[in-house]
DNA sequence: CTATCTGCAAATAATTTGCATGTAC
DNA sequence: GTACATGCAAATTATTTGCAGATAG
């Protein structure tokens, strides 16, 4: 017993995953339900609950924003960028070292979520050539 | 116009956030409005998100959980304890080295979340304890 | 076959909002 | 006095759940 069946909405779930950047549940089962109307909301959210529970997706808390599924496992930050709103992956170089800061205060860390607020790089290069401009 | 007012109830509400531990809104909500029965919860969320965009307090999205208030403004990370599931407040060595690390990927930070999973200091040390006793 | 999954629709739970009234300054 | 704030209750929104029928293995 125990055993996860590989259904075709599990399928559609996890190829909806890919193709989306950081969605959240609503925005998956969208995506889904466009397609293929027969599927609920329901399943959306049981097949993306498993998948969390499973670690075949990172479930990923933004701000105040609702929470949203990341396919990508390697251990990554996350970026919400003020100007275009998208939340985008930042790769900081020494990921380990931040866990560390943390047990040397005393807590044994097991996982870490870190995310910051500010400018992704690309608008961050839209505002350079505007300020150009203006000279 | 738009000057902030005073009110008892902003003052409730903020006792409140620095007795409570990380409370979520409805359980700041709870606290005021059980000595203060008149108290709305639309008033409670109104005040913490106003203080939150003053920056008078911080809000906290800790992983699948709901958005929490922390009138400590320090610079520091959380981490949620999956024995005593309480949220407790992480100091790291040297916060300004993760922001240096998003930086060098590109990501231009305003602001910076970090999270943890894990055990925290008191609930580890006890379970050492009864580790010890086994033996 | 049968344990797991799904669809549906109803139930929760958190948070927001409209509006008439209250009150800080 | 008047602009901002509050109380209330209804509206939204995200997510969960119970259950009968469908289906993967």
């Amino acid at each position: 017993m125990g055993a996860v069946r590989n259904t075709r909405q599990k399928q559609m779930v996890y190829e909806a995953l890919t193709r989306l950047d950081h969605p959240t549940a609503t925005q998956v089962y969208e995506c889904v339900h466009a397609e293929h109307p027969t599927v609920s909301r329901g399943t959306v959210f049981r097949v993306l609950g498993g998948f969390a529970e499973g670690g075949q997706v990172r479930r990923v808390t933004i701000f105040g924003s609702d929470t949203r599924y990341d396919h990508t496992l390697a251990p990554h930050a996350h970026g919400r960028c003020r100007v275009c709103g998208r939340v985008c992956d930042v790769f900081l170089p020494d990921f380990d070292a931040i866990a560390a800061g943390a047990e040397s205060d005393g807590f044994c860390v097991e996982s870490c979520e870190v995310e910051f607020g500010g400018i992704c790089a690309a608008c961050k290069r839209e505002q350079m050539r505007e300020n150009a401009k203006e000279e």
